[in-house]
DNA sequence: TATTTCACG
DNA sequence: ACGTACGTGAAATAT
């Protein structure tokens, strides 16, 4: 059998694959859906082909006779994107780590490059695969040389498949004549012009008879039709040149060797970290990991009895830094008594050398580890610890200024990444992989060094961002304040909440009949794509638009529609008491605890502006809006003896705002302490205080609130329901009377653009990659980003500075009142009855003293029986 | 798993 | 000409 090569044009197989895969960024910003489409393409051919031999080619960014030549004719193409461009080099890298020929060379383009190697290597009795997405490489097609054109249809890859005799079938020329043909009738889509008035059909015919352009020219008489022998006889040279554009240089003086082509193994460990990198998490399993072994693994031990634990503890509590991981028993548990066995083991390391993982059995109990621990705590400087606040459950902390967490470490230095593991931490700081499918005991070792030993770089690259105070001052010690809170939970009414969900439900019930008999048929409501064709195809209602799966059902769409058909309306309300039931009354049921109380968690690491976000249950979106929904907040309610005292910030955003643009009539404006939404129509519409109408504070307002959303004309006139012109003009009125917050936008846009990111008054940093895009929408975007990501980062950064400070304050003075709930700018405190008093001075003192800003900090405070009395 | 809708700041 | 306000999470349906 003979051996087999393949050769990829990298270019045009990149440039198929950016068009025809979605757009990929990985956490970083870094586009990849090129790549990702590339090494698909590679795989499956590779799979198919099985070849011994392979090179991809590539164009070299220097202006060549041809390319010089093609760049008239393509001087209105459009130039390659940037999310394209920033992946050419990358996907070199990656492949060259795949141990993979890549060839380029001056003056030459990547096809030549290829047709050359393709006559070297028939030549040598080697059967050839040519794979490009470019027609114009046919011509290289021979009995032993197959060009396959990969086309993505409906995200399948299909590939065609041509050796000369294909050619010969679909064109009816020989794959040197198709060169000829080519010239010929042009190719609009490579900008070859082709000789006027010559199409496909006429092109066919006339190489089919005379085999050439330059034959045809000489036998001119005979060619018909005569539009195509006038054409011809004008326009020869025009024809030369074109075919001199179409021919594939097969004789480029190249020192190729064959053996630099053999293909080896390509999952090598370099290729592994460029995927880790990606992020193709599913090209991943492709690697064989066992053969990646790191050599760190030698420095692996487990620990089973007290007296080993105990020596290593004595030479831990001497060191620096020691990093400690929690393993998690999740085997040989039985399910009921799941929550009392949890830890089967810990980890920890305090050098390259010292890796342990300590089981607890006979030997070695989980009580002494704790002990043993907490002593840690309070004799070395830095104890490191992935995802601290789920730790915090074992470990109790003598001195919480030892904490460290590499997680948050990470989320500082990229806030843009969805979520973060140990894993990536190792990657990421340490070049390190661990595979997925570790054992345990490995793994644990593996989470304990790269707590420990991350914590030197990490921490280098926080200073050096400008970030050490913010994590060391901010983000950790509100870890314990977050694992607190969580403690605590919230209490909820279940036997009112069932209740209040069952009357969801007949309401719920009623409104269903009324709209099938309305619709004349029965569907499900739930479904936007039912219900768009009940409305606006079986009953015809106006105007359904929107969308790319379907029609749009949105709330602001149907309350168009609500006023002229009263089905519209029924459903509008059928929705908000389906939300209801299902979100708040049934779903909050669910996380009630056997303590009749809800412990939501708090996540510190997920948003990009810095705000703190809850999840199960979300309890920062319970609804305040519409009576109905508020009611729910009525099952919210303190312990026996105790009231909640909430609190929140007044107009925090815009008094930041204020402070940072430094504008002296909007802090003028906060100093009066007056409606701030009246004052500014008054200055901006000009008109006196007191006769500003409701109507103009309503547009003052919603001006307010664009503005620190990256205010736009188009956005504003949505909210207004005016036209854009209109708000256009609202927003220029408003720059016109305070101007330095003009300025300040500016700016933050023009930092984004200059430095990649913006910046909150405490230093924590928002990437902003969209800056970059060649896409307006997502440039635009990446704009209203920069605005506004400092003023509402700088908000989270205060509320948790006063957070931190109201604990504190509650601890400090042993009281028995709690924090438990956070949503963005209010806090509720579960106040012990004789405890009201002080807990109100400590929060009025610790948020409104959080920061000294140039206005004053203002807070609203209410204190009730359940949450709904005490906002 | 992705999309749509909607609850909050 | 393009088509959105910024930041989240949960539930339900569609794929």
């Amino acid at each position: 059998m003979s051996k087999k090569i393949v050769l990829i044009d990298g270019h045009s197989i990149l440039n198929r694959a950016f068009y025809g895969v979605p757009d990929l960024t990985n956490s970083e910003g870094l586009h990849t859906n090129a790549i990702y489409g590339f090494l698909n393409i590679l795989f499956k051919i590779l799979e198919e082909e099985k070849p011994e031999y392979l090179t991809v080619a590539f164009d070299v960014h220097a202006p060549t006779f041809r390319h010089q030549m093609y760049k008239e004719y393509k001087g209105t193409r459009k130039p390659m994107a940037n999310e394209l461009r920033q992946q050419v080099p990358v996907i070199k890298e990656v492949l060259r780590a795949m141990g993979i020929k890549l060839i380029e060379q001056e003056g030459y383009e990547a096809d030549d490059l290829l047709g050359t190697i393709s006559v070297l290597a028939e030549r040598k009795g080697m059967e050839v695969s040519i794979i490009s997405g470019d027609r114009d490489l046919l011509q290289l097609a021979t009995e032993k040389v197959k060009i396959r054109i990969p086309k993505t249809k409906k995200g399948k890859t299909e590939i065609e498949n041509y050796h000369a005799e294909d050619v010969c079938e679909k064109y009816s020329v020989t794959p040197k004549e198709f060169i000829d043909l080519k010239a010929l009738m042009g190719d609009s889509s490579d900008n070859i012009p082709g000789v006027e008035s010559i199409g496909e059909k006429t092109a066919i015919k006339i190489i089919t008879q005379f085999h050439s352009i330059e034959e045809a020219y000489k036998c001119l008489s005979e060619v018909t039709p005569p539009r195509a022998r006038k054409a011809l006889g004008e326009q020869y040279a025009i024809a030369q040149m074109c075919k001199e554009l179409v021919t594939i240089n097969v004789n480029v003086p190249i020192t190729y060797d064959f053996n630099d082509a053999k293909l080896g193994d390509l999952y090598t460990e370099e290729a592994y970290i460029y995927f880790q990198k990606l992020e193709f998490k599913n090209l991943l399993s492709r690697f064989n990991v066992s053969s990646l072994k790191n050599n760190i693994e030698d420095s692996f031990k487990i620990i089973r009895t007290k007296e080993e634990a105990e020596k290593i503890f004595l030479r831990a509590s001497m060191q620096e830094v020691v990093g400690v991981v929690f393993g998690k028993n999740t085997e040989n548990v039985l399910p009921l008594f799941a929550s009392v066995a949890e830890i089967s083991h810990i980890g920890i390391a305090f050098s390259d050398e010292d890796i342990y993982s300590m089981y607890i059995g006979d030997e070695l109990s989980f009580s002494y580890l704790q002990k043993k621990l907490t002593e840690l705590t309070s004799t070395v400087k830095t104890i490191s610890i992935c995802q601290m606040k789920e730790a915090l459950k074992w470990i109790v902390f003598a001195n919480e200024k030892a904490a460290f967490d590499p997680i948050i470490a990470s989320y500082l230095l990229n806030p843009l990444k969805s979520d973060y593991e140990f894993e990536d931490v190792a990657r990421e700081q340490l070049n390190i992989y661990v595979d997925e499918k570790l054992e345990e005991e490995k793994k644990s070792c593996y989470a304990a060094y790269t707590a420990y030993k991350s914590v030197f770089s990490l921490f280098q690259l926080l200073e050096e961002k400008k970030m050490s105070h913010l994590f060391t001052d901010i983000e950790m010690p509100l870890v314990f304040t977050l694992f607190s809170m969580e403690q605590a939970g919230v209490k909820v009414k279940a036997e009112e909440l069932k209740s209040y969900g069952q009357q969801l439900g007949e309401k719920i019930s009623e409104l269903e009949e009324d709209i099938y008999k309305i619709a004349g048929e029965t569907f499900n409501i739930n479904s936007p794509k039912q219900l768009g064709i009940v409305l606006f195809e079986h009953l015809e209602l106006p105007n359904g638009k929107k969308t790319k799966t379907g029609y749009s059902t949105a709330a602001d769409v149907l309350e168009k529609l609500a006023p002229d058909y009263p089905i519209v309306s029924k459903i509008l309300e059928y929705r908000q008491l389906a939300k209801l039931k299902s979100t708040y009354a049934d779903g909050l049921a669910n996380y009630i605890q056997k303590d009749g109380r809800i412990h939501g968690k708090f996540n510190q690491t997920v948003t990009a502006t810095g705000r703190i976000s809850s999840t199960e249950p979300n309890l920062q979106n319970i609804p305040i809006r519409m009576e109905l929904g508020r009611l729910i907040r009525k099952v919210f309610v303190p312990e026996e003896d105790y009231v909640f005292v909430d609190a929140d910030y007044s107009q925090i955003e815009l008094r930041i705002l204020a402070h940072c643009s430094e504008d002296e009539s909007l802090i003028n404006a906060y100093k009066e302490a007056r409606d701030i939404h009246r004052i500014t129509a008054s200055q901006v519409f000009h008109i006196p205080f007191e006769e500003v109408t409701d109507l103009e504070r309503r547009n003052a307002k919603a001006v307010n609130f664009g503005i620190v959303y990256g205010i736009s004309s188009f956005g504003l006139s949505q909210d207004l329901s005016i036209t854009r012109k209109e708000a256009a003009e609202y927003i220029d009125n408003y720059f016109k009377t305070y101007p330095g917050i003009k300025t300040f936008l500016d700016d933050a846009v023009n930092h984004a653009k200059q430095e990649g990111y913006v910046v909150t008054l405490f230093g924590r940093r928002r990437p902003v990659p969209e800056l970059q895009s060649s896409n307006f929408m997502q440039r635009s975007f990446g704009e209203r980003v920069a605005m506004n990501a400092p003023i509402q980062g700088t908000a989270a950064d205060i509320m948790k500075i006063a957070m931190i400070g109201v604990n504190r304050e509650l601890k400090k003075n042993q009281l028995k009142s709690k924090l438990v709930l956070q949503v963005h700018d209010e806090l509720l405190i579960e106040a012990h009855k004789d405890e009201v008093e002080q807990v109100k001075e400590i929060l009025k003192k610790e948020m409104e003293q959080a920061v000294c800003l140039r206005v004053p900090l203002d807070i609203d405070m209410h204190t009730g029986n359940s949450w709904y009395e005490a906002k």
